[in-house]
DNA sequence: GTCTATATAAAGATAGAC
DNA sequence: GTCTATCTTTATATAGAC
């Protein structure tokens, strides 16, 4: 893998962990044993420019995660269910939650840069559109499946905070 | 009122803001127009004793708040739905969510200091507790009334996340 | 493309006068 | 109790050699 590839990867996950303010840029070069040089080689707009790829590329990874078991399983009960096991274990086995939310890195999010907030509104569009499209094949109206697709959104969300909290 | 309690008001409120290392100590300073002396000779050990002080002062507004309207209602749902009308008028009024929840400060924690953390789980544990004795009084089980709690709490959490973001 | 060295600004914290 | 001045550390960012 690529030395850019590399950096996303690890970045990733420390913003995931710590946030965007709680992780510096010298943790992230420590973390992947390269120079600040090469880091505003690969990203010339520095940290900023850093967790927007970031938060892309967690954004693809989550659609492709959700999308594959939205596909797989009947109903979106079960897909949801299946979707929180994978949470779950993910947690016991990496100590992080890494393929299905972005609210970790969220939170600070009220003052930080509008590009920034504008990528994290993106990923919570795409993450309702795949509960949305799989509430409506179960029946529901567009609507309803819209408002309930809100709901599980915040829930999740909100519970892995809670999770995170204790 | 008192320099120490002005401190704690308008800290509490840039802390909900932008989270704990979103906020400087010089823009604390600044907003309270006090001295960065004054501010170590009131909380000695730092931000960090300064964000606890303001997290159980919160803490209580919140449980004080919820507990007036969770004791004038009638069941949990017209409770709720009066919070909730509550904290969008809060909303729109001051631009920030104030009486009712602690989201906002808490999003980097899973690597801040215990006490901090520490601070934050209390407060979700009261929240649930206020709500988990109006369901057990509509009529629920302790059991299910917990986890309806647990669930609302991450529902609303979760919900104002999602709105900050948007 | 990667490195070292440096610049510059901001953070949190302390000392001591008043 | 409040102030100014200063210290120390850390942050992001840049310059230029290799």
């Amino acid at each position: 893998m690529d030395t850019k590839s590399v950096m996303i990867d690890i970045a990733t996950t420390l913003f995931k962990q710590k946030g965007y303010l709680g992780v510096g840029l010298n943790e992230i070069l420590k973390a992947c044993n390269i120079s600040k040089g090469s880091l505003y080689h690969h990203f010339p707009k520095g940290k900023e420019e850093l967790i927007i790829v970031c938060l892309h590329s967690l954004n693809e990874r989550i659609t492709w995660n959700m999308g594959v078991i939205f596909q797989q399983y009947p109903s979106t009960l079960v897909a949801t269910q299946v979707m929180i096991e994978k949470v779950v274990a993910d947690f016991e086995q990496k100590g992080t939650i890494t393929g299905y939310t972005i609210s970790s890195i969220v939170s600070e999010m009220g003052s930080l840069s509008e590009s920034v907030r504008s990528a994290c509104d993106q990923s919570f569009t795409k993450i309702q559109e795949i509960y949305s499209e799989k509430l409506v094949a179960d029946g529901y109206s567009e609507e309803t499946a819209h408002s309930i697709a809100l709901m599980m959104t915040a829930t999740i969300e909100g519970g892995i905070m809670l999770c995170l909290t204790q």
